[in-house]
DNA sequence: GCTAAACTATACAGATCTGTCTAGTATACT
DNA sequence: AGTATACTAGACAGATCTGTATAGTTTAGC
């Protein structure tokens, strides 16, 4: 319900409501509604940890990311698509609210995915660039209900991974310089 | 107060206090909280639409394309930077609402523009690819609070126009492909 | 100066929000 | 069997939400 309908019009009355639940028993479970998103963003965030897991199944570095975007892919077409959970949240919720930090949890997790595909240390521009076609096409995927823009992000995403490979064969080629 | 708290956090009693407003006037000029949303969209797109107008000053293609993402990065750069407006409304405002179209309607003059600076009519893969370095550029600026996220998209805009560009160049100098 | 429109402040309705509390019931362990 | 733990339903508090209504005041046109 946090991912369908947003997170600050889901009242804890429908949650309890869907989940069957009293509402005694979820705030036993949970100190309060801060605490449910953060749970919510978690559990999310173990779900894509699991994803990446699979990829890692992939031993080619670019293959792994077109699989990764090929997925996202798919996922953009799913009539329940919403966009990134975790962009979603950080518009909802507040810099200092305590699910914030599954958020950027999120992003390391990501950015450590696309450094491993790279094959860089992480916090160069070729990463960065990376998160942008993420982000960039489950932003516009949802807004404009166009899964065509996953499919360009992923050609952009193999585009720059292959160019920083070639780059990079270059340079062990050639070293120190 | 839309754009640096929310939408949805941001009540009719708190807009009235810090417009120094009686509540009854707002509503004799606006139907209503999602009238008042739809008006401060409308708002920032046509900042936007002068924004691009001023760009349109720039000849060159590639290099009004990399103002444009000049400005952002200059903008993700301040104080006050929240992020998209229009993506950030698409995260709390339902898809029917009135408010809705404003941001439909952002997109369309994005398209547009990035057509216009890449050649073509309008609905390919390249536009799109400069949509997604847009709205990544926004949402992931905006969460990890850096800036040097939107000059990675901005040098990866410019060199997919480049190389849109100088493909241009050669299907003109061999046509009827 | 008079009239009409638009403003002001504020009370109010009715809904919804998060979170607490009470009281009774089921479950599980020993 | 008995006890502790966790559940149930639901009332309630207090805040906040959007939107309306009342009543008085300012402003602008003529």
């Amino acid at each position: 319900m946090f991912y369908r309908d947003g997170i600050n019009v889901t009242g804890i009355d429908r949650i309890i409501a869907r989940a069957g639940v009293a509402k005694a028993s979820l705030y036993n479970n949970f100190e309060g509604k801060d605490e449910l998103v953060a749970a919510y963003l978690r559990s999310s965030l173990t779900r894509f940890d699991e994803l990446l897991a699979a990829l890692g199944a992939i031993n080619d570095p670019v293959e792994r990311l077109d699989a990764f975007f090929a997925n996202l892919e798919a996922t953009a077409a799913t009539a329940t698509f919403r966009g990134c959970p975790f962009s979603n949240a950080a518009v909802e919720i507040a810099r200092d609210a305590p699910a914030h930090a599954e958020i950027v949890a999120f992003y390391e997790h990501l950015g450590l995915f696309f450094a491993n595909a790279l094959g860089t240390a992480g916090d160069d521009e070729a990463v960065r660039q990376l998160i942008v076609c993420y982000d960039g096409a489950m932003s516009a995927a949802k807004i404009l209900e166009d899964p065509e823009i996953v499919a360009a992000a992923r050609h952009l995403a193999v585009a720059l991974a292959r160019a920083r490979a070639s780059r990079r064969q270059l340079s062990d080629d050639a070293p120190g310089t």
